[in-house]
DNA sequence: TCATGTGAACAGATTCACAGCG
DNA sequence: CGCTGTGAATCTGTTCACATGA
C-alpha cells in the first residue's frame, strides 16, 4: 500500500492485482529457504504457513502467475522459484542509490539482503562534503554533486532517500528529474512525484502508531462498553450538535472540553 | 497489510476500518505541520493534498471519528490533531524497547521521530557483551539477560525487533513471555506470535522487490504484448502440459529451460 | 485420492455525487 | 454559497467450496 501521491491507480499490471504482487516476495523468501534445504517439492498448505497467510490466498495468488503446480502434488520449488524471480523482475540487475548517508543511509548500505536478490548498490550519496570520501559499506561516499552523474552513468532507475525530511523532495526532485523512476522514501514527508514515478514509503513513526492504537485498545477491553454507554466516548455518540460549555463552535471533547495539545 | 501472522481478523477495532487507522498518522504529521505554522482551520482539499490523499477519502476517514468539521468552513487543526492524537492512543506515553543494536538499531535509537508523538526508548538491548555498556543515541546498551526486567520495570508493551534474522523469532518469543503485546520487526522473517499480540514488519527487501516489479513493468510498456504473443512469456498460454525438453516434470520456463536460480 | 485452480459469495475499501448545514 | 458528512455504487481483495486433473 505504501505507492504515494500524485501517482496513482497503479492498479494491476498486466492482470497481476497489486495485494498479490506485494506478497510474491513473502512467498519467493519462504521458497528460497526451501530450496536451500534442497526440498523438492511443496503443497500450498505448507508454504502458506512458511510465508504467514491462508493458503486459499496463495493458491488464488499463483493462479494469476499461471498454472504451475501439480494437482495432488504441489508445487516445485525450484520452478517457482525462478517464476517468481521473474515476474518480479529479479532476473535482472537493478542499481540503485542511497541517497542521505547518516545513521540509517549506513544501515541501509550495510544491509545485506540489498545485495542479494538482484539488487546492487551502485553509490552512497551525501550532501554533507566531510562525507565524501568516507568509506561506508566498503564503498566511498560521494558528494551530492554528483548526483546526476551517477544516475546516468549507472543506469539507475530505483533511488532510496533516508535524507532528513527537510531536503527528502529536493533530492526527489533531482532523482526523478535524472531519470529514477522508482523510489524508496524513508524520510517522514509526503514526496511528490509526476506521473509514472513510483514512491513507495518506509515510515517507522507511522508503524508505531498504528500499533499503539491496537494497543491502546487491548488496554481498554471490556470496560469499553461501559464507559461508551456512560459517558459517550466519541464516535456518533458524542456527535453533540450544540457544545456544552464554552462558546466556541467546537470542543466537544469526551474527556474534557479543551484539547490538550500534543507536544511537537 | 503488515499485520502478521496467527493474529488476524484484527478487523475494524471498535468501528474504525484498519485502511483508516493507517492513515491517521498521515493526517497527524499534516495538521501538526499546519499547527506550528499556527493555521487556525483546513479544508478537506488542503489536508488530503497535505496528507496525499484524496479528499473524499478523508473525510469519510473522519467521519468514522465523529462530526469534528464544520460545513462551509472545514476542520479546527487543534482540535484535530487532539481528536486523532487520542484516537491513535498518543495521549499517553508508549515505553519502547530496541533489540539488537546493530546498524539499524542504531539508526532507530536515533531517530528523532521515535521520541516525539509519545514514544519512548525506554531500552536498547543487545545480545553481544561486548556492546554492553557502550553508549548509543546517549543511553547505555543493556544485554538481553536483561531483558525481562527491563520489560517489567518499565511496563513496556512495544518493542523493536532489529536483530538479523536468525534471533527473531527468539527475541520475539522472549518479549511476548515477558509481556509485550505489540511487536514491530525489521527483521527478515515471518514471526509467530500467539493470539493478542499484533506484529508489524517493515521490510526493506520486500519494498525494493515490489518497486522492480513496476519498474521492469515500465520497461516492458507496449513490447509486452508482442513477446507474449511471440514467445508465450509465460501466463496461462506457458501453461505447457508436457514439457518440451528435458526430463522433469517441470521446467516450462520461457527464455530458456533451466531456471536461472537466484544468488543467495 | 489428494491438492491445485477457480467460479461464486462475501467483505472491505474507495469513489461518486449530493443532501444538509453553517 | 461552500464544504462537510454520508448513502449508494463500484472496485479490490479474501474466503469458500468444489470440480478438475495428475
Amino acid at each position: 500500500m505504501a505507492t504515494g501521491r500524485t501517482h496513482r491507480p497503479a492498479t494491476r499490471s498486466r492482470g497481476i492485482p497489486e495485494a498479490t504482487v506485494a506478497r510474491l516476495p513473502l512467498y519467493l523468501r519462504a521458497l528460497t529457504a526451501l530450496s536451500e534445504r534442497s526440498v523438492p517439492t511443496v503443497s500450498s498448505e505448507e508454504l502458506a504457513a512458511a510465508a504467514g497467510v491462508n493458503s486459499a490466498k496463495l493458491r488464488k495468488d499463483f493462479s494469476y502467475l499461471g498454472s504451475y503446480g501439480t494437482r495432488g502434488v504441489g508445487y516445485d520449488v525450484e520452478y517457482l522459484v525462478y517464476q517468481i524471480s521473474r515476474e518480479l523482475g529479479l532476473t535482472q540487475d537493478w542499481p540503485v542509490v542511497i541517497v542521505g548517508i547518516g545513521n540509517l543511509g549506513a544501515a541501509l548500505a550495510n544491509y545485506g539482503g540489498f545485495a542479494s536478490r538482484g539488487f546492487r548498490v551502485a553509490a552512497l550519496i551525501d550532501a554533507d562534503p566531510a562525507m565524501a570520501g568516507k568509506p561506508v559499506a566498503g564503498m566511498a561516499v560521494q558528494h551530492t554533486d554528483e548526483l546526476e552523474k551517477i544516475i546516468d552513468d549507472n543506469g539507475v532507475s530505483i533511488g532510496v532517500i533516508a535524507t532528513p525530511a527537510g531536503a527528502a523532495q529536493q533530492v526527489c526532485d533531482r532523482l526523478v528529474a535524472a531519470g529514477v523512476t522508482s523510489i524508496l522514501n524513508f524520510a517522514p514527508t509526503v514526496l511528490s512525484v509526476p506521473d509514472g514515478v513510483d514512491v513507495r514509503k518506509v515510515d517507522l513513526s507511522i508503524e508505531l502508531q498504528i500499533l499503539a492504537f491496537h494497543e491502546q485498545r487491548k488496554a481498554g477491553e471490556g470496560a469499553i462498553e461501559a464507559a461508551e454507554g456512560a459517558v459517550g466516548v466519541e464516535g456518533p455518540a458524542a456527535k453533540v450538535t450544540k457544545p456544552a460549555a464554552g462558546g466556541g463552535t467546537h470542543r466537544k471533547g469526551p474527556d474534557g472540553d479543551v484539547p490538550a495539545v500534543m507536544p511537537a
